[in-house]
DNA sequence: AATATGAATGAACGTTCGTTCAGAAACTAC
DNA sequence: GTAGTTTCTGAACGAACGTTCATTCATATT
């Protein structure tokens, strides 16, 4: 009943990685888990609700386990270093998952969407803290709003860019990704600035 | 004649960057561009092929600036600096393209998505081998091929993640964007590897 | 003025879409 | 074995899909 509904879930975010939300009809979904196109009505009340599962699911879990794991670490870098660890975890073993919660929330109703844009702005609100942390800790300086933020989507930029690449046989496992995301945030966050002025003005608009 | 294809390409991108290729339909586009549906095949052969032009014009703007650019610099740090400026500041000129290119070649003819990954391969072939300059220059040790590899595609992240997020009002302007990543990469590249063995037993999987 | 050329159109084609619904099938409880 | 309940289904719905085609329109050439 309740495990029924996950596997349609689970087949719903395997076609729709690869073909996205509208590409994937409930014909193919229905052809994918052995149901019937009307039989899988009893399940959800309708296909947009099925894009709204998905992404409650996983960004509940992915905010969940990231949760419960902070609660017994303090020191900034255990925290970074959990985020990281948590976030990419999560998404190897949800891979497919991963992909539709990344195509956005545009073909949902509008209460559905503002529901996922709240976890999601909590999760972001929680990164960006831990980064604000880290930030005092290893530089001492003040932390400018913008550059706390600019900086804390650069690192979902290098954690959530990785589904369009990763294979561990061409780029080694888990553990050397996340030690790669780990070890460029952080020294990155606290090296000093660097700019190239004269260099910026020999491109043309 | 070339300028309406122009034009209805990049009205193609604008919808398509909202509800994606199969979202999009030929009657919203022909109302998007004041064409009838008919009209619109003078200009393109069918749907798929939209998709197509939008990616070949796309990738191959990106990579003929950067090849022209690099022609002119030999030190890793300016060639790094040039593919992130040139990288930002293409995709800032062309959000909902850029959208659109991350979409991925699915929907492709298989001939035409071979064209486009050539060309995406050159263009990653390109970035590494300027990561593995900037590598060997700034830490002197041999590069790991699948190191660099992920490291590369850290880097892409971090660049193609942005027009998820990005807002000049509130995260501050182009010039900062491309430094932050500048900086975030180089330091983060040469930094020593930090591990937490001791850390990533705390989770359970 | 007549003709040739390419651009643009409305109507229609055959498919496929998401969804519904009356009823068959399967399972429980008495 | 009968009645009640839940699970499932095939057929069908109207709407929308990408594409085609016989025309019309506009412009340029002779």
């Amino acid at each position: 009943m309740k495990a029924k509904l996950e596997e349609i879930l689970h087949q719903s975010s395997r076609l729709m990685a690869k073909k996205a939300y509208h590409g994937t009809s409930m014909r193919d979904l229905a052809c994918q888990t052995g149901h019937s196109v009307s039989g899988l009505y009893n399940y959800f009340k309708n296909k947009e609700e099925l894009l709204y599962l998905i992404n409650y699911n996983g960004f509940s879990a992915i905010t969940d386990t990231l949760n419960r794991t902070l609660e017994t670490m303090h020191g900034p870098q255990e925290r970074l270093y959990a985020l990281i660890y948590n976030h990419i975890h999560y998404f190897m073993a949800h891979r497919d998952e991963m992909k539709v919660m990344m195509m956005g929330t545009q073909e949902m109703a509008l209460e559905k969407s503002r529901v996922i844009r709240e976890i999601k702005d909590k999760y972001t609100q929680t990164s960006q803290e831990i980064v604000r942390e880290i930030y005092q800790a290893e530089t001492g300086a003040a932390p400018d709003k913008k550059e706390i933020s600019r900086k804390t989507f650069l690192l979902f930029g290098m954690m959530n860019w990785i589904f369009g690449w990763y294979s561990p046989k061409e780029h080694g496992d888990t553990e050397a990704l996340i030690n790669d995301v780990y070890t460029t945030f952080l020294h990155g966050l606290s090296g000093e600035k660097t700019s190239f002025p004269a260099c910026a003005g020999l491109f043309k608009k």
